[in-house]
DNA sequence: ACACGTTCTACCATTGAATGGAAGGTGCTG
DNA sequence: CAGCACCTTCCATTCAATGGTAGAACGTGT
């Protein structure tokens, strides 16, 4: 035995590391990450210790791994979702400030929409679908909104794929959402995240009429107001869409 | 010649990959990657390869590198500042809504105080630019509460090094500061960023007794109004260290 | 149209850096 | 205090990582 019995290369290990993490967990002891990462002990402490030493993770007392804090600032910092952000953000302002929603802004990343930012409502104190969540194409209006806007085989490629494990919605009838979406200029769903909540999402075009993202509110049911809503979303995206160029 | 003529591990080198983007800037051509990261162009692109195969990296055509969204991700769900930011949301928006001044939320990093969170004033141009961005500690009403909170040795040893390029502070002053900000609890500092405006910061403390971050506002000195804004402040920083336990 | 510079990508023989089992700490629990 | 679970260190073995070289794909100035 010798270098990576496994057949894996050191890249792969780093990778495995970071990414052996669970979603909103912080904190992992030594031999649960070696455990996760599918690493000898051994392996896994030297790595950890190496990356540590950078500063990318942090190796505390008794074995205690976290994200280092310069990771954190290395990725906020040189983010290519950082010229979206600087972009948007006065605009999710203004939204929120006018309608006092829930503001959110989504790119898609394979079959998902990823939450980039989200300013919440003011004065409500709880906050579903997170920064750096996702959620399925099918089930978020901001989902919807990025795909209808997708060309012709991203949307057929996605749609062959497609299967909803709870068996509630059918490729057809995300097909029919699609469409609507397309023809509309703004996705809308109603309850399926939240029974009394609606989600309405536009997209955003850049200068290159590529739809890079998708901005969306989320209101309660009972005040919905369709007209009203989504002109201040769709005149928002354009503002966001003439400041990212490109 | 072989593994690594230079004597670095492969683990130096996808650091120095990730590190090798300066601030802001979200894309780099390959061959200006393997210069900054000091790797031969045949290391640099094997390497960028691979980490672009699990998505860290993002190598687009014509060899442009970006950090992969998949990272952004990864990081963003599981850093240790997560808690952090989920506990002094809430107050942060309090003080945003009340205040309307902007708001902003630090944690220590060696001698500089490293942005974790920011709430840009009602109606101004957001400058959540600044987000991951750093401070010297001597220039920032955040950096000094949290160094005045310091043990006495951390604080000695800052000093020790202490120096001011600009030559208009001394460790003297500084000393002075950090003293006057232990006593009064709150730490402030007037026209030093900008010439119009006031900085006041006060220390958050977790349930260890461990001061962990510090929560300021930058307001116009015309606004300023020290008897209005210290209790504001104090009282959502308790709140913050209350939500944190720990 | 052509030659030149620049940048990206691919190849492959060489070799020392990475590997992981084993053994030695450390701290907790029953 | 024995037993367990975990962290940490050591070191001989060996194959994965290395980087010079060469070719492809541009773009640019003459």
């Amino acid at each position: 035995m010798a270098n990576s019995a496994s057949g894996d290369s050191v890249v792969d290990r780093v990778v495995r590391v970071i990414e052996a993490f669970p979603e909103g967990v912080t904190s992992l002891q030594l031999t649960e990450l070696a455990d996760r990462a599918g690493l000898p002990l051994s392996s896994a402490h030297r790595l950890v210790r190496q990356l540590s030493q950078h500063g990318l993770l942090d190796l505390g007392a008794g074995g205690t791994v976290r994200l280092g804090l310069r990771l954190w600032e290395l990725v906020n910092r040189n983010s290519p979702t950082l010229a979206l952000r600087q972009a948007a953000m006065p605009f999710m302002e203004d939204i929120q400030q006018v309608l006092n929603q829930n503001v959110n802004l989504a790119v898609l990343d394979g079959w998902e929409a990823l939450f980039v930012e989200r300013l919440s409502r003011r004065g409500s104190v709880a906050n579903r679908a997170r920064i750096a969540g996702r959620m399925p194409v099918h089930i978020s209006s901001a989902g919807l909104a990025l795909m209808s806007h997708q060309s012709r085989e991203v949307q057929a490629e996605y749609l062959e794929q497609f299967e909803d494990p709870s068996g509630k919605v059918t490729a057809q009838a995300v097909r029919h959402f699609l469409a609507e979406a397309a023809q509309q200029g703004y996705a809308q769903l109603a309850g399926v995240v939240d029974p009394d909540t609606w989600g309405i999402a536009v997209p955003v075009v850049n200068g290159k009429r590529r739809t890079v993202a998708a901005l969306g509110v989320v209101v309660p049911l009972a005040e919905m107001r369709l007209q009203a809503l989504v002109p201040a979303l769709q005149t928002a995206a354009r503002g966001i869409g003439r400041q990212l160029g490109d």
